[in-house]
DNA sequence: GTAAATTAGTTGAATATTCAACCAATAAGC
DNA sequence: GCTTATTGGTTGAATATTCAACTAATTTAC
């Protein structure tokens, strides 16, 4: 007879996932800074190419729209960002950074790339590696 | 110059949870089951061994006890589980199936199971067993 | 044995998430 | 050129999540 206790990568996806966000948002909170895991997601792709429409950011993060319009709302109210209507195409409105917004970047990215690196600093790198090619085809299947 | 465009491990653990409950819970509308992929989880954990108490579950899950007080509130309300406050210390409230929630049982698990395997079969064996022993290690390190 | 500390659960606020319904702007079809 | 379809964004309802403050029950310390 054979057992498989082996846990189902579904239901660690979700206990992981919930520890990373529980600790990114302490270690926020623990800098002063005034963000939520969520919103450091979104401002880590703006960081890297700012003006993108929030339909963009949905794809990118495999959300719905709606939840990037309160994403992006709560930013707003912090004023990390601003909605530029597209000029071309008055449907889209492009995200961009304020100052506040680009200056927070020196604070939050070395912050969090030093947490998330630690985190992972257990695992060899052929087992990461295949970590992202069984989640990169989990993504691939769903979507 | 070497480069490094591998994304990050949190960012594809988002992606996949967020598409695993999303074709989840259109599977279960589509099966007329009035659940969420969250309180499955839930109930799984108590099919498999009935009256546990609300912090046990919140243990397993890595969730907050708030969190599964809710969801029990939901899966209550649908008269699926009931809360037995303990004989012998009246804090617990220990968590039993209502033959409602028995029954859903044999509905669920198969459909599940058949999902959340067919999501995975792309993946080798050998990817799948990295990819748990990295979860797992993520797992211990934060909590 | 009573006071203090701990543990289990609930509650309300803030954020996150999806969905469906909606509005506005653009694109396609005829 | 209009009508229709599509696309981008917002909104409100339902659920999920955490946190902090709270209540109630039990345990620990003296």
């Amino acid at each position: 007879m054979t057992m498989n206790n082996s846990p189902r990568v579904s239901l660690l996806l979700s206990q992981a996932l919930g520890l990373y966000r529980l600790r990114i948002n302490a270690l926020l909170i623990q800098h002063n800074i005034d963000l939520t895991s969520e919103m450091c997601t979104v401002l880590r792709i703006l960081w890297k190419k700012e003006g993108r429409k929030q339909q963009e950011l949905a794809d990118i993060l495999c959300k719905d729209k709606g939840s990037i319009t309160k994403i992006i709302d709560n930013l707003e109210k912090r004023e990390l960002v601003e909605r530029v209507t597209d000029a071309e195409d008055a449907r889209n409105k492009n995200i961009v950074l304020t100052a506040q917004g680009k200056a927070m970047k020196k604070k939050v990215v070395p912050l969090l790339d030093g947490f998330l690196d630690s985190v992972i600093d257990h695992a060899s790198q052929a087992d990461l590696e295949a970590t992202r090619r069984v989640l990169t085809g989990i993504i691939q299947k769903l979507k």
